[in-house]
DNA sequence: GCATAATGTGACTACTTGGTCACAAAGATA
DNA sequence: TATCTTTGTGACCAAGTAGTCACATTATGC
């Protein structure tokens, strides 16, 4: 948690300090990111860094916190309830995350990044722990549906969840590796991760989706 | 490329060197890798590996070479033209990888964490070059099912193939994040990746299989 | 046995980092 | 104006790294 000193800090500069760090986490994993050089960009004393945060993990999970409170702002309303079909949700997501991306870039960027960020070993402990998380979600969502009747009930769900996360985060992957989108270079203009890719962003998703339909569904393996 | 120095030692000394690297790499990424580490437990002057290798880079390709070299004699009498069906040819590509893993479980414990490895900033041209390729090979193997009349053809070739390359290490991933296997653990006690796990591997292939062939064999999705 | 070539060595360089702390500056209170 | 608290500062510390190089040791060839 971030020391009161930072919270009193006026909005303005507080955004700065939080922008700039965000763009040197969105673009380094978290043992490369350098203190001394966004300080140095910034143009104030190191020592400032630790009147605001307890250490270097302190000010990343104030930066994961700030993030995702701002998804999670975009996503909360799109609820599985509202549709019959789980491919629809999944879809719906896609599309206000991408609303997100629009709005929020450096934000989205450092999310984008956050899985590569995490891989350091100092923070080791947290990405289990993360990861334990988002799997179990998953694999929640795969329960969900297969109660429902919607989703084959012939394939533990911990292996139907774990392939259900690898999908979506395979979009994101696909398009970085095939050069669709470029972070490194999208972040430098201070654009959008998807800025004017939505068109083969959601392509890509609805590709995903329609195989993945018929390796989780139900009626097309069991009818 | 090694140095005539280094080829020309002893092959006790050579393995005792190519052993200790391929221990360290396997358990930390190619910037955490610290060869003053490994020099310590060795009981040798840095300098000698400076008569060995150029460079650090230099050491980590020759240890590449020499692990995929060992993999490729296991895999490389497994032909697509032996099997009637890809997912047959998929399966029979693991049964031989664990034997490789069983038998070199140093070399497998380091290809198993090449990835994490290749993510380290200062090797980021070698991961994207070699990302390339394994996508491009996946790829191929997509074209030529679809030009058999195996695989779907309403979906890019590219992104069934980066499916399936997914779904070809979700199952390590799975298995390692599910805790069935602990390559942490096996490696400080010298043993293979998979040692005793034969049967829960194979099983969550079978799964993966089993979902895949519904995404894209084409009978299932235009008969 | 001697000279030459090939190996082995480890103190050293140049560099980077997160984090500290004694002090300076600025704000607030009275 | 004088005092007290909060905020800002940057030289400094300890720790780590890859890579170098002048020198010591060992092997080889004659």
């Amino acid at each position: 948690m971030p020391k009161s000193t930072f919270l009193n800090l006026e909005d303005s500069k507080r955004k700065l300090i939080t922008d700039a760090f965000l763009r040197e986490f969105a673009i380094k994993s978290f043992d490369d990111a350098s203190i001394t050089e966004v300080v140095k960009q910034l143009g104030i004393a190191k020592g400032s860094v630790y009147q605001y945060f307890d250490d270097k993990l302190d000010l990343f999970m104030y930066l994961i916190g700030e993030c995702t409170a701002i998804k999670i702002r975009y996503t909360e309303a799109v609820k599985r309830e509202q549709f019959s079909d789980y491919w629809a949700y999944f879809r719906e997501l896609f599309e206000h995350g991408y609303r997100f991306d629009a709005e929020n870039p450096l934000q989205s960027h450092f999310l984008h990044n956050l899985t590569q960020n995490l891989k350091s070993p100092s923070v080791k402990q947290l990405y289990d722990q993360l990861l334990q998380q988002v799997i179990t979600a998953f694999e929640q969502m795969v329960i969900r549906e297969v109660e429902l009747g919607l989703f084959r009930n012939d394939i533990p769900t911990k292996t139907m969840g774990f392939l259900l996360y690898k999908v979506g985060t395979s979009v994101q992957e696909q398009l970085e590796a095939t050069g669709a989108i470029n972070p490194r270079e999208s972040i430098h203009n201070n654009l959008p991760v998807y800025e004017g890719k939505k068109a083969i962003l959601m392509e890509t998703v609805d590709h995903y989706i329609n195989m993945s339909r018929k390796a989780f569904d139900k009626e097309s393996n069991q009818s």
